[in-house]
DNA sequence: AGCACGCCGACT
DNA sequence: GTCGGCGTGCTC
């Protein structure tokens, strides 16, 4: 009897059998549409079997084994299993998320004429002298045979790019695939631009969510056909079917959006380490601050540690001063030096930035006679003035309104923004330098890709003097004609409850102060701060990554966070916290009896605690061991499946949490 | 997650 | 008398 078992996009941890009388072994990686419940759905073939453990009479026969495209590889539903066990997740919605949308849903992409076949060999262009370092990182790659994890570190504009390019033609050289992981949507391009005038001759592939649908499922044939050489993308693209894979880059390893943070929850940095494992090749993973995860791993020698410690670009790295805002009177949240910094570079036709990584006019509104302040209806949070365009806006979950003439409780009709975001700091800076061209960069100001594009062409035409952004601008740009970077309410970050926060602050003031300076123009860094001799600051001061990363990591080998414990998080969100309590805490009792060196703690609110009006709760799993805890979640997520949960609650695990 | 079945409230 | 609320149970 012919049965395959089948991989179901469905919140259930099994798979599904069928009949499939015409079925065989090259079926195993198929999509199918099968029979379901009153419907019919696409699904993945992960096995062939002759019996079944469900009664006969409850097989349905296969509606019909899509034979289409090629078979998923063993390789791929491999990867995709891993993903399953280690994040807890059914395969069947692995598998699915794994796809792209119209491959997911039993179609396929119409065929576009081939692009025209280079006939000719084409010369790439001239290469790029190496400094010692990077000709020693590639020296590194290019010698190893087998899986081998290496941290390319190395300080914005230290040339890693052109490290991966020696390694993608190494590889290209030898018929093998590369793939190319980036953080963000927005860089894609650039260095899709980049990678296909060095490889003239390669067939790139690009894989990101804001690809049309039958874009990314002609990539993804493309790639598993083996006419991709070179795929380049987003965190989905740790999941593209290559086949002759042989080396991996993860650049800006260390940044966030590598992990997802809904539905599978994956750290696509952590599943290219597992997929390079599996397929026993090289992994590179780049950073100028790299996660103190990976940088733990290089100093223990798991890893490999390559170093680029100078700029390729003859350029000096930016000046770093610390300015202390204990004593000074403030103007709008600027300090002395860094007006007079701004002033300086208006004079000499310089750019300057001013760091703030908050949106808006004011964090919130308030009424100082009564206490009412602008809070969101629906979340945990307060409404953030946006008088660019009149409104109050929730951050988090969207709600927005009118600015009200008078207080909603007394009457009172003078209302007070306090704090400061984006746009309050343009406002002043352009009261303040009238004859100054102000550009605000952020969410707001550059809601679309095309808005962004024309902001920053403005830039590069020099088109600004002073540019007032977010962490937008701190990511993969260029900006040739800025020489000093101003950091306003970095403070903010020092205190967070999030253990990682400082991480995060340091990673991204390093980045932002990278924008600045080049061969002819040396960089400054003003950082405002009430604390000018916390570490965090003094390491910036010296560009001292490695200091900054080992104090970080002696105390986290203190306290036992990670990367010296694996943690886990269980959330619920229900319509009361009493709910969401209630469940966490039944789920903590369920799981008691299994933990074997496994600690959970208590249910508590989330930080933040209401969202969309649903209330959330977290309890926090941790281990100093990895199986164990590997082993417990399988086994508790089991009892979670048959918790009773009243109506409405819904919660899902995050293993290895960024957010808590 | 869907989707059906099922048993109680307020509408034509 | 029926539409519909969402509790419960099932999907090979």
């Amino acid at each position: 009897m012919n049965i395959v078992r089948v991989a179901l996009d469905v919140p259930l941890p099994r798979l599904f059998d069928y009949l499939a009388p015409d079925s065989d072994e090259s079926d195993i990686g198929r999509r199918v549409t099968v029979p379901f419940g009153t419907g019919s759905r696409t699904g993945v073939i992960i096995e062939l079997a002759t019996g079944s453990e469900q009664p006969g009479d409850k097989l349905k026969a296969v509606t019909g084994i899509l034979r289409d495209m090629p078979a998923l590889p063993a390789a791929w539903l491999a990867l995709c299993e891993f993903c399953a066990r280690y994040y807890q997740t059914p395969l069947g919605e692995v598998t699915s998320f794994a796809l792209p949308p119209m491959l997911r849903r039993g179609k396929l992409p119409r065929t576009k004429k081939p692009a025209a076949a280079t006939s000719e060999p084409v010369s790439g262009p001239a290469l790029p002298r190496l400094l010692a370092a990077q000709q020693a990182a590639v020296e590194a790659i290019a010698d190893i045979a087998g899986f081998h994890a290496l941290l390319l570190h190395g300080v914005t504009g230290s040339g890693k790019t052109e490290v991966y390019l020696r390694a993608i033609d190494a590889v290209l050289a030898r018929g093998g695939q590369a793939l190319m992981l980036v953080p963000e949507i927005a860089l894609t391009p650039q260095l899709e631009g980049r990678v296909a005038a060095r490889f003239p001759a390669a067939h790139i592939v690009c894989a990101n969510s804001g690809m049309a649908d039958a874009a990314r499922a002609r990539g993804f044939i493309e790639t598993l056909t083996g006419r991709a050489d070179i795929v380049l993308g987003t965190r989905l693209a740790v999941f593209m079917p290559l086949t002759r894979l042989q080396l991996i880059i993860v650049d800006e390893e260390h940044d966030a959006s590598f992990k997802q943070q809904e539905g599978l929850r994956y750290s696509a940095r952590d599943v290219a380490v597992w997929r390079a494992h599996q397929l026993n090749i090289p992994i590179v993973l780049g950073s100028a601050t790299p996660s103190l995860e990976t940088f733990h791993h290089a100093s223990t020698g798991r890893y490999q540690l390559l170093e680029l410690p100078e700029r390729a670009v003859a350029e000096a790295m930016p000046v770093v001063r610390i300015v202390d805002t204990r004593r000074e009177k403030l103007q709008e949240g600027l300090s002395a030096a860094l007006l007079e910094g701004l002033q300086q570079r208006l004079m000499r036709g310089e750019q300057s930035l001013v760091f703030l990584n908050r949106r808006g006019y004011a964090p919130v509104l308030a009424c100082p006679p009564c206490g009412w302040i602008s809070r969101c209806r629906r979340c945990a949070a307060n409404l953030v003035l946006h008088l660019a365009d009149q409104r109050l806006r929730c951050h988090h979950c969207g709600f927005e309104t009118r600015i009200p003439r008078a207080c909603p409780d007394c009457g009172n009709v003078d209302l007070l923004p306090f704090g400061r975001g984006t746009q309050r700091l343009e406002t002043m800076l352009v009261e303040r330098f009238p004859e100054a061209r102000v550009l605000r960069i952020d969410r707001d100001s550059a809601s679309t890709p095309k808005k962004w594009q024309t902001l920053l062409a403005s830039i590069h035409a020099g088109e600004a003097d002073i540019l007032v952004g977010t962490q937008m601008l701190a990511k993969g740009h260029d900006f040739p004609l800025l020489t000093l970077v101003g950091a306003v309410g970095a403070d903010a970050a020092l205190f967070a409850a999030d253990f990682r926060a400082p991480e995060r602050l340091f990673a991204q003031l390093m980045q932002v102060g990278g924008r600045s300076g080049r061969a002819d123009l040396p960089g400054e860094v003003l950082i405002q701060t009430e604390y000018p001799d916390h570490p965090l600051y003094r390491a910036l001061v010296d560009h001292d990554y490695v200091r900054f990363a080992r104090t970080q990591l002696d105390e986290r080998r203190i306290a036992g966070f990670p990367p010296f414990s694996f943690q886990a998080m269980l959330r619920a969100e229900a319509r009361t916290m009493e709910q969401s309590l209630a469940f966490l805490a039944a789920a903590r009792s369920a799981g008691e009896v299994l933990a074997d060196g496994v600690t959970l703690y208590d249910p508590v609110p989330m930080r933040m605690q209401r969202l969309m009006t649903l209330e959330r709760g977290q309890l926090l799993v941790e281990s100093l061991s990895r199986p164990a805890l590997q082993a417990f979640l399988a086994k508790w997520m089991e009892k979670l499946y048959a918790l009773k949960m009243p109506g409405g609650l819904r919660w899902h695990l995050d293993v290895d949490p960024l957010e808590f």
